[in-house]
DNA sequence: TGTACATCAGTGAACGCGCGTTCACTGATGTAC
DNA sequence: TGTACATCAGTGAACGCGCGTTCACTGATGTAC
């Protein structure tokens, strides 16, 4: 996240000069969040960014060191808030509530995307040309199959949910399964990741269009999908 | 498609200067896409696409008013080639054979997507900014899940497929259901599109990167989801 | 506490680029009589 | 079949734009002794 090359920047600043720093550079991302907000991606632009904080272009360049640092900012900062927005909303249900807490974190996603379609299809959207994600950003990025395991492993734990108990999870990357605390080839992990694709598959064709003249109640519509991706991966499907 | 104000193309035109008008139209459009393949839309050009046919920039406006109008040929096209893709693999297998026409189709949105990877982004990526689908790209749009339509109707002709019976499809837009052949009210038309997203997620997280790391084996999952979704809309589900 | 030096932020000009689109014009092709 | 006129394709120059990035420089802030 840190732009430049300089030392793990400290919580705190100690200066006056890297307090003035970190306050700048936070408002260059905000800005630039705000014109991805209002343009898209590819008509981000690092002169409109400048002039709008009332610099000369090339002063951002003491900020990021180029355009792709900014855009690697957002995209990791992007994920992040998503994550956080998600991670909240499922916070906020009873542990044992499986159900509840998978439509919390669902309808989050889906939330957080309409009000930010822009940011959004920075993320899920086509790869921005000439970008290519850094390190930085894979782990923000898993946040949300993350949570989504671990609503599963409750689930598995309290018997409340049955693995599928096929061979399906052998085309997972290895390690994988270990790392969220999932059984080894039990076939949930492969459903968690259906469930992903097939919930931000939603996520997207309603966002860009896609479902325009063939749904009308959106909402409701995206309730049947959380529904049926649930009951896909063993929770208790509620009508 | 056709780009001017100009009468409704007659299929073969009559004077060599008609034949040069198409030929040279079409050639445009490949050139054009050619450009999308390697660079991506934002990247697409009028004028480098008129260098690479040696003639000067302003004489495509001869063949299309704008850049805009060009790109909407190139969304055209794209669903118009994707749909006879996927058309064409499904009616090779025996009509009766209901699974395996939805696994043909299924398996040939994939194989078609990982071969044109922008242009499938063009289609099923972020919108393109500033540019607004047009009327002319709603019916070749539509082809896939018009397919994904027939089968089911032919399931619960024959009885092999028994609608949900839940009240699910009141989201759906009046009039889609008649259109497409299906029992109104029955549930199985909200399956429909949340399988086609689900689908068409499961490609995007593919090939836009989403699940590396996560799948090794992309070919072997995508054939589950196809299981799984399938099963969804009540075809049998085949190990 | 005061001075000398090093670090850093921001300036302004410039480089070099490519883009979409318009316009007046030439020369070739097609059409009507 | 031949001529007169209209249509069309392609040219070349130009308009006006914005972009990312570099660089030498000034003046302010921080640091070491």
């Amino acid at each position: 996240m840190a732009p430049s090359e300089s030392p793990a920047r400290p919580s705190a600043p100690r200066t006056a000069r890297a307090r003035v720093r970190a306050q700048l550079t936070a408002e260059i991302v905000d800005v630039a969040r705000e014109h991805l907000a209002s343009s898209g991606a590819a008509a981000l632009s690092l002169r409109a960014v400048a002039r709008e904080l009332g610099m000369v272009s090339s002063a951002v360049y003491r900020y990021f060191p180029s355009r792709d640092d900014l855009l690697t900012t957002l995209i990791v900062e992007g994920y992040d808030a998503l994550g956080e927005a998600v991670e909240k909303a499922e916070a906020a249900v009873p542990r044992e509530d499986l159900r509840g807490r998978w439509d919390a974190a669902c309808l989050a996603v889906r939330a957080w995307a309409s009000e930010r379609p822009h940011e959004w299809a920075l993320l899920y959207g086509s790869p921005v040309p000439g970008y290519s994600a850094p390190q930085d950003t894979i782990t923000p990025a898993s946040r949300f199959g993350v949570l989504m395991s671990r609503i599963l492993v409750d689930g598995l734990a309290s018997g409340a949910v049955r693995p599928p108990g096929d061979g399906a999870d052998a085309a997972l990357h290895p390690g994988l399964l270990a790392d969220l605390g999932l059984p080894e080839d039990s076939g949930i992990g492969s459903r968690i990741v259906l469930a992903w694709s097939g919930l931000f598959g939603a996520v997207n064709f309603e966002l860009f269009g896609h479902t325009n003249n063939v749904v009308d109640d959106h909402e409701a519509h995206f309730r049947l999908v959380v529904d049926r991706l649930a009951s896909e991966v063993g929770l208790p499907s509620a009508p």
